[in-house]
DNA sequence: CTGAAAGCGCTAACAA
DNA sequence: TTGTTAGCGCTTTCAG
């Protein structure tokens, strides 16, 4: 059994409630001898409080919901990391969920973190355009949880919280432009799956660009992957298919599926394919031929989603839902060619 | 307010004694009716228990400790996801935190842990060979905690729990061997932190097989880095300084340095120089030149860890400590060139 | 089969 | 400055 405040009561004689104050650290209501010794018993019984029973009188919790999709996407973890540091070091404990796509069991999901009184909740992951049953009812257990939810991007909540977003639609279309300025006509695109928003959005920045350059878009010209390396293998023969000699990747991960490629069919990067990826992992730098991309603030963003629920969580920031998009910004590094 | 079972009684007109047993699923304590109806009501009311109050009465919490380190580390990462998923689909809550080296903060860590009342803790840490003041509180903490402790190494628990470790003293062994098959006289490594115990087992293997086939042990042939890939940049370089025509890497992040500074010298793999790495993290097959290295089943091993912390948690393991050592493969790819 | 009552560990009025 | 009292929401004897 652990030390209880009583225990310390009795050790110093005096009722749990003077222990409660003294310990609580309100100044003014214990004398301060007693205060001190009361502290040093607690510390000499080796005093930790019981969190369930602190709750339970208080109602207040301390703990976060931190929902993520797949941590081997090392974007992903950084951006946890990110949460994780500031949230910890706020004094607040992580209740971590990784969601993958399929078993988004939203249900057991919400009611633990209702069970568990969760005081607010970060919620990491990909929205999509036509969303399913499960993403409404989590959006509605969001919306009537009473607790204010940052997300990293906008879900259509209305309860209190931030959405700290990046704008994919620039970063799509500042990738695209760089390709062209350097001479190229033919740029396919490695996309995400075609129902997550941030893909849209990066091709529609891609697009744009195209269009606006009157090279015109052609949809054969976009491979869907998954975000993730082994998804888009298949990408470069395809698009080399459609006589691509640039390449748009929307993430990182998929642009080294496309330096792999490019090794098996002997190709070289950037003199045979130019590509430019997305998100600025650790790893781009590592490659023979560092990878030109589009950096993405992850750890800023981390760190600005935590910091922004502990203000709401605190009553800093009101009631009403906040924003802030994040802009891109070209790191030009050795894997895009001046053509001719 | 969230709606407790007090509103249900009132609803259904009975006591909480009898919707608690109602709810709780204790069969024959109330009539199959009443139950039917106390069911109905709560779930129409939203009813979810409130855990604090649940794990006042009970003593028991349902929550986890999980302590991992750097996941940026796709191993790590790949790690934590397992355990995640098993411990989520019992019906465990994680408490995680990411431990780097500089801010191990033991002590609120620790009194975080007994405040919330965890059942358990796993523990994927590296186990240093000069352990500081920090390291040996935590482990006076884990041992005297009560509950049962999962590690991925030996770290001198008597503690109820598991060791679930790997056999890093032959994964040296047997990569270093690979290469001496190959021809390769000259072979230097590329090590972590010399104070790490996973580093040193390692270098041990590699040394052994060094002597075993007469080539000797040269300490001038070991680079030590910090099983990152930024600090493994100088490796080649060094190495290549030393004569070496192949290197073990402890680990894949540290070969994919090598892969880089290969290709800025100009230097091609395996052609130039043989590479072998640990861990086998997917990326492994995404490089020109897939890497061979050895296979460390990480999936299984986070599996086994979460799997068997809830046995010991359950009761079902005894309250002695346990241990099981996985064997190293190696995975045959295309970084080792045969030398005449 | 159901209810009353006590208690888990802590806090917070309100009194003294 | 300190103590008394009453809960927070739930479980669990023990009676009825």
């Amino acid at each position: 059994m652990n030390t209880t405040i009583k225990d310390i009561a009795q050790a110093c004689g005096v009722s749990t409630a003077t222990v409660s104050l003294a310990l609580s650290g309100k100044k003014g209501r214990v004398s301060a001898e007693m205060t001190a010794r009361i502290q040093e018993t607690a510390a000499r019984l080796n005093y930790t409080p019981n969190r369930a029973a602190v709750s339970l009188a208080t109602r207040r919790t301390k703990l976060v919901g931190v929902l993520m999709s797949d941590l081997r996407n090392t974007h992903i973890a950084e951006l946890f990391m990110a949460i994780e540091e500031v949230l910890q070091s706020r004094g607040y404990t992580l209740i971590c969920h990784v969601l993958d796509d399929k078993s988004m069991d939203t249900g057991r999901i919400s009611s633990e973190l209702i069970g568990l009184g969760v005081e607010g909740i970060l919620y990491a992951q990909p929205m999509f355009l036509d969303p399913d049953e499960a993403f409404f009812r989590m959006r509605d257990f969001f919306n009537s949880a009473g607790v204010p939810i940052i997300c990293n991007d906008e879900v259509g909540l209305t309860c209190a919280g931030m959405d700290v977003m990046f704008d994919f639609y620039r970063a799509g279309y500042i990738a695209t432009k760089h390709l062209i300025e350097n001479g190229h006509q033919v740029i396919g695109c490695v996309s995400g799956p075609a129902n997550y928003r941030v893909s849209e959005q990066r091709l529609r920045g891609y697009r744009d660009a195209l269009e606006e350059c009157g090279l015109g878009y052609d949809p054969k010209l976009v491979f869907y992957g998954d975000y993730s390396t082994a998804g888009a293998e298949p990408a470069l023969s395809y698009l080399l298919g459609q006589r691509a000699t640039a390449v748009f990747a929307f993430n990182d991960e998929m642009a080294f599926a496309i330096y792999r490629s490019a090794h098996q069919y002997g190709l070289s990067i950037p003199q045979d394919i130019s590509v430019v990826g997305c998100d600025n992992v650790p790893f781009c730098n590592v490659l023979e031929v560092p990878l030109s991309t589009v950096h993405v603030p992850t750890v800023e963003m981390g760190r600005e989603m935590a910091e922004s629920l502990i203000m709401y969580i605190e009553g800093h920031a009101g009631k009403k839902r906040s924003q802030h998009i994040y802009e891109p910004a070209l790191m030009l590094r050795g894997s895009v060619h001046r053509r001719a």
